[in-house]
DNA sequence: GAGTGGTCTAGACCACTGC
DNA sequence: CAGTGGTCTAGACCACTCC
């Protein structure tokens, strides 16, 4: 209740209140859905004006603390909405996690192969160089969900060639090795499985698949791996937060 | 630079000016980085309060469309550094844009409707509460690509069943009439297309189809639309930027 | 120093909610 | 109807930039 420090904090006031009101709401245990005081008992109890009180207000809206209802109040935000999804395109490891369930990879193949020109080009690097492919088909709880191609420079990791990918996380062990990916720049597409996918995922010739393209990116901004995961439609969904514009 | 009409205009004055100001950017052909007149200028030739103004000058800064600088003016924001961050998922009309193909659309249904317990849940709104639909069959020079379905509380906008979405964007209107949309929470899968899909998008029966589901949400973090888009999956491809972790 | 954005105020009126 | 959030105003002072 007591009111902001108004000279020596360097900070703007609103950003005072705002944090004040939070230490308050936590303070009194105020569950999801409490209402708070009125804006003009607040604005009278912090000693602040009504507008940068409302400063304050909506910059916890936009935390997703505090929602208003016109007419009625302020209110506490359920947290569910803001906090709990991924910021991203959710892993195959996090989705198994998530529903209980256990990944595991078949791999299929993993060798070194010289870059054609088309990989070359998107890769940015002279065709010829040395490359690291991976192909795996990825398990949940034994049934096949999924095939997936990685391609990446083998300069980028080298000794990667002697990891065991069947239990290994390829993100993980780029990690470890200091290879830090930045975002990536995907295609999704649905295609009818062919023969050959149909083949590898144990699904009829024809049926639908989900195709997640992925050019990734490091930190440098530059590309370093290209990825191509085929899903079975009747298997698997795609689950991401996305952002308009 | 004519005053906004203060008193016809059911939307707030800020609303206003922020779009005078984005239409003013784009006749004037301000590139990137271009300065803008001071706000004391601003605020006298728009005749409003400089409060008002710079809210409608934030609003814009949400939007990626201009930036500030303390003691140096406003300028037109560059369009590319930061923005790629959030997973944006491409629009159908700037993909459009991008593939320098024109857009349009077939209402097939746009009507109000109560809400069933479903979709009462998923927008945390009453059952029987009224809800606009919005059905529609996207096409790219006259192509059919998909179908799109939209549901979002009549509250949101009342006004928006009396618009023609034939050629209207609805997340203009929406962003015109101060619903600022934030980010959605999405799963895609591919599915094979059934009889009435087919019929609606031209495609054989049982063809590949992309399907994204979003729940998209308001500023305040709150449930505002329903979104299913159906793509016919040899016809279409979704791109995004995502970010690990 | 002049010019710019950043913060803050007191008070007014409107629009919505719920009794 | 009273109580609430939403918008808007005119004017003041501070902090930063650039000459």
């Amino acid at each position: 209740m007591s009111a902001p420090r108004r000279d020596s904090n360097p900070d703007p006031l609103w950003t005072q209140v705002a944090d004040l009101i939070v230490e308050q709401v936590e303070r009194d245990g105020l569950a999801a859905g409490a209402r708070l005081p009125p804006e003009r008992e607040l604005s009278s109890t912090f000693d602040i004006s009504r507008v940068t009180l409302r400063k304050a207000l909506n910059h916890l809206v936009d935390r997703g603390i505090l929602t208003a209802s016109h007419g009625r109040g302020w209110f506490v935000a359920t947290p569910v909405a803001g906090r709990e999804w991924p910021n991203d395109l959710e892993s195959f490891t996090t989705t198994a996690r998530r529903k209980h369930m256990t990944p595991s990879s078949v791999v299929v193949r993993h060798d070194v192969h010289p870059a054609d020109l088309d990989v070359a080009e998107r890769l940015q690097i002279p065709a010829g160089t040395p490359l690291m492919r991976l192909e795996r088909v990825r398990l949940l709880n034994d049934v096949r969900i999924a095939v997936d191609r990685t391609t990446l420079p083998l300069s980028l990791a080298p000794d990667l060639v002697d990891v065991d990918f069947t239990t290994a996380s390829l993100f993980g062990e780029l990690d470890a090795r200091g290879v830090e990916l930045l975002r990536s720049v995907a295609t999704i597409e649905a295609r009818s499985a062919d023969a050959a996918l149909a083949e590898q995922l144990g699904i009829a010739p024809g049926a639908p698949a989900l195709v997640l393209d992925q050019t990734i990116f490091t930190r440098d901004h530059r590309p370093a791996l290209l990825s191509t995961v085929e899903y079975s439609g009747e298997r698997y969904r795609l689950r991401t937060t996305l952002q308009p514009r």
